[in-house]
DNA sequence: ATATTATATAAATACATGATGAATTGTTCA
DNA sequence: TGAACAATTCATCATGTATTTATATAATAT
């Protein structure tokens, strides 16, 4: 019956269970986890990414926005209002047409560099 | 000619038209969005978050992990499936144990980012 | 060998989400 | 006024996804 290994159990060895103790403590408040989610949850989505991007651009009436990325406006719509619900855009009515824009340009900036990291590594290379 | 598909260009008027046009040719290629889309759906999920931001602590075998963020370890087994599919954690085996760290330390920083971000606009961490 | 432990996977369920066309709202202009 | 139009919302369908239970694999100890 030797003794236990440093890296034998997880649950119940000292040292490991230390360090378990020590990231628990480091890990955030849950709120912030899920708020984080959802920013991410929004911008998961090859059609809002685009928006995005578009609006990254030039600030767009809706159906401007369904001609560049070539969908229907309803959808279009639709997936304004969740970038809406997270403030990610805004939008200014002028007569019957409704123009909108980022919110913050963290926003558009945030894109391009993760954009920009995805064609240097080897994400698109194959 | 009233063929008018889903994809019409809604004011038909120069000005307009042209900057549809142009922000058109400054969209990127298609895959590009489906990739980043990609990336932020894997890391816009709450128990997806967390596993990143415990292995921004330290490297975790997959049953500590389960310990941190207070799930079952089949449900992080899942997660972390994910993530070693887009390659933002790798793995190591020591003996039955699987460590589990993260690929690039850009992602935690860019998390970290996103936190703080976070902390500053709206809701106040721990 | 068998038992135990740490992960991984499979199947099942329940819930969330995206796309679409139809109906609706709200604005402009003839 | 009402016809035309931009945008939104609604209803629906189809697909996706997270979690759990149960089972499988792999390493190790007895």
């Amino acid at each position: 019956m030797t003794g236990r290994s440093k890296n034998y159990t997880c649950p119940e060895d000292g040292i490991e269970k230390e360090l378990v103790e020590k990231v628990k403590r480091a890990m955030l408040n849950d709120e912030i986890y899920e708020k984080l989610a959802d920013i991410f949850k929004i911008m998961g989505d090859k059609t809002r990414t685009k928006i995005l991007f578009a609006l990254s651009e030039a600030d767009l009436c809706v159906c401007d926005i369904a001609t560049v990325i070539n969908m229907s406006v309803s959808s279009v719509s639709h997936h304004l209002r969740y970038l809406r619900a997270l403030e990610l855009v805004k939008f200014k009515k002028k007569g019957k047409m409704v123009y909108y824009s980022i919110v913050d340009q963290h926003i558009s900036r945030f894109l391009k560099l993760a954009a920009e990291h995805l064609s240097v590594s080897s994400f698109v290379s194959k």
